[in-house]
Formats: C-alpha cells, structure tokens, sequence
DNA sequence: GATGATTTGTACGTATGTATA
DNA sequence: ATATACATACGTACAAATCAT
C-alpha cells in the first residue's frame, strides 16, 4: 500500500506548482507570468496553463485583466496592513473558538506543539521552527472545529507567506514570539476564549507590524527613495 | 459620452451569470453544470465555459471533480453552520472597527440606512426590506475600513444568499431584525466596539439558525424521510 | 495616428480517464 | 473483470485585442 494514487490534472500540479512558488517569494509580486513561457518550461499546452492562472487569480495570488496578461498579485502597503489585520481577526476567533471546543487530547498536542516552538527557539534553528509554528498556528485553526473557518485562516496565513518570512530578521522576535504563543495557549487550556481571542490578535498584529514595515522598507522604490534621501 | 465600454471577456460574462444564477438560487445546490449545455444555451465554445467553471469552482460556488464533471456546490447542513458562523465573526469584526473607525459621515449614513430598514419592515416591503438590509451590512463592512475585511465578508454573504433567503417567511424575524440592528447601531455610534461585535455576532448567529433550520427541514431528502416517518 | 508584432481569448478536434454494462 | 460509452482534459489553430514602433 502506498499513497493513494493522486491521479493529479496538469492543470492542479500546475497550480500547486506556481502558488508554492509565489508564496514562498520565489515569484516577486507584480512578476509577469506568460502563458507561452510558463506552457513551454513545464512542457504543456497553454490550455492547463491557463485554467492554472485563472485558478490562482480567484484564489487571490495572481491578478489577471483581459487581453493584459497575469502577473503576480502585487500587494500594497496598505492591503498588506489590511491582510494582516484580517488573519490577525481570523487566529483571534479561532483562538476563542479553540477555548471553547478543544478536546482534551487536542489541548495535550497543543501544549506539545508550542514546546516544540520553545525547543527550536532556543537551539536557534530557523527553518524547523517556522515548521514548528505552522504546525502551532494549524491547530488553533483545527481547533475552532469549523473547518470553514479554518479554511479561511489557511488561505490568508499562505497569502501572507511571502511577507511573513520577513520578520525573523529582526532580532530576538523569535523568543517573544514565543512568549506571545504561551500567554495563548494558557488561555486556550483554562478555556478563556476572550483571553485568547485578544491574546492571539496581539501575537499576530506584532509580527504583521514587523513584517509590513520590513517589507517596506525593502522594496525597491522605498530603497530607491532612501538612496536619493542621501 | 456613455458608459465606458466594459470590455468583458465571454468567459467573464458566463462567470457572472452562472455566479448570479447559483447565489439568487436559481441554480441548486447539487446541479449537475454540463459544459457542452451551456455552451449551447450560451451561444459559446465550450473553451470560456471551462474557464467560467473553473472559476466558480475556487470561489467555492462550484465543485468539479477531476474528470466526473462540475456541481452547483453541495452545502452540507454541517458546513452551512460553520459558514454562517465565519459570517457572524466576519460581520462581528467589521461591526467592532466601525465602532471605532467610522467617520461622523458614515456613521449618520448608517443611522439613515437603519431607519430605511425600520421603514420597509413597518410597511411590509419585503423586497424593499431585503436591499435595504443588505445596504446596511454593507455599510458596516465599509466602515471597518479595511477592504480585504470587506470583500471577505461580503463573499461570504453572497455564498449564503440562496440560504438567507428562507429566514424571512419565520414570521415577525423582520421586526426582531430590525431591534437587533437597532442594538448595533447603537453600539457603534457611542463607540462601544466590543458590544457591537458581541451584538452583530449574535444577530447574524439568529439569522442564521432560522435559516439553516429552515433550510434543513425543507431539503428532499428531510421531505423524503418526514413523508416516510408518516 | 496607423501598422505590425506579440499576446491573450476562443473554437474545435483528439486523447485520456471514469463509470457504466 | 473486460470492454464500451461517455464526459472531461488537453492540444492546436485561429481570431481579436493590446502595445510598440
């Protein structure tokens, strides 16, 4: 017995394929995405490639306008403010709903979760503590036992990807981050939905402010303006 | 000179028909949507019908299994619980920034809308009602002033139109609507963010257990089993 | 501002995969 | 279980629109 046979389209690898590259940041926003080019590297007809892009556009992460082509969602300033205010609302209420519902078993892996966060927090090992936190963050989602809600959550925290990656430059967040995560978790476990609600927004609206202002304080034109401030 | 020219794409046109179609309910839930049919009925190749489809799909108004062919999306009584949930969250948000973000503007253009409602329940317009009330939810996802927080909310209520719409034959629901409103407003208007998101989040939460009870009792399948359980 | 090059949008035929008998 | 039928997925060709020259 191996995996069950996934039995993928073109159309979905191709999609799975070019969303996992613009959330990682591996395609910048506003990079255009050519159909003829993207049909040609993956060896395809336009066909798939266009059902792809069409798919990644209503999802959010490409921006199509007719006879104009499709180019990586560019994401401003301010829209970035706004989606991280929304994920922020988003954890808050899956934090509440997480008090409320978790099942003793789910308290006991979230408690787990967050050590494993400490435990790579303090031996200063980057990448398996981001893995750490996804799998903290997705089990508050889980947690709210709506799978509606969680959906949503999951698909602003991946948007937000790119930006998010931003904010381990700075220093020493990771320790608070923790900090933040564990003043979370014992509201959740003590069953304090509003505690948590508030708790978690906190937690997500600092790593939101982090992230936007690193973010924009690298972009080219905030570069370019720097350098002729000079 | 009249209206700019809109330039729409057929694919784009169909998108919004058949989105139209499914959320006013003409198109049921489980409705097998054929491609070479609606190519037909719409005078197209079955090229921007795909597109069309595919676009449903990842604004979740549709479900296409690779190969078996695309739904109306089936909403399960569960997830209809969970979506209408997400809403009263969504709505709570935008009720709490509004209470502390809204202009004096906007907040008297939300007190007029709110009479608008109170006007049309006393005469008995329930059309009327119905734009009235949608108007003044928009307003309030305005005035969160966060156009991503909008736009989600706004996506969510239009995927539970078809459902939303059985709540008005539960008889005096309008009047308790409109007191329901009245408590919001007033919230807002004094700045009280807390207990306008406390009191919309109920609000919508009434909303929606009269409608997905309703919903419910009237599927076929609950039809089939109280005609068998005579 | 017109024209040509380039790219997207549409049509339609073929192939592939799923579900029937 | 195999084969057949059918609908979808893909590929190619053409048309329309945009942008640059």
């Amino acid at each position: 017995m191996s995996t069950a046979a996934p039995k993928r389209t073109r159309a979905e690898e191709l999609r799975i394929a070019l969303a996992d590259d613009i959330v990682s940041g591996r395609l910048a926003p506003g990079f255009r995405l050519d159909e003829r080019e993207l049909a040609e590297r993956f060896g395809v007809s336009r066909t798939p490639v266009r059902e792809a892009l069409r798919q990644l556009a209503a999802a959010g992460l490409a921006e199509t306008r007719p006879h104009k082509g499709v180019v990586v969602a560019p994401v401003t300033e301010g829209r970035l403010h706004e989606m991280f205010e929304v994920m922020a609302e988003l954890e808050g209420v899956c934090s509440r709903l997480s008090a409320e519902r978790m099942s003793p078993r789910e308290r006991r892996e979230l408690e787990a979760l967050h050590e494993n966060c400490a435990r790579f927090m303090r031996s200063g090992a980057a990448e398996e503590y981001h893995l750490a936190n996804e799998a903290f963050h997705g089990a508050i989602y889980r947690g709210s036992h709506n799978g509606f809600l969680a959906d949503n959550a999951f698909m602003v925290r991946s948007r937000l990807g790119p930006f998010r990656r931003a904010q381990f430059r700075v220093v020493g967040r990771l320790g608070k981050s923790v900090a933040e995560h564990d003043a979370v978790v014992q509201a959740i476990l003590r069953g304090d939905g509003d505690a948590a609600a508030r708790l978690m927004r906190h937690h997500v609206a600092v790593v939101g402010d982090a992230s936007a202002d690193y973010v924009a304080s690298h972009r080219p034109e905030a570069q370019a303006a720097a350098i002729a401030l000079r």
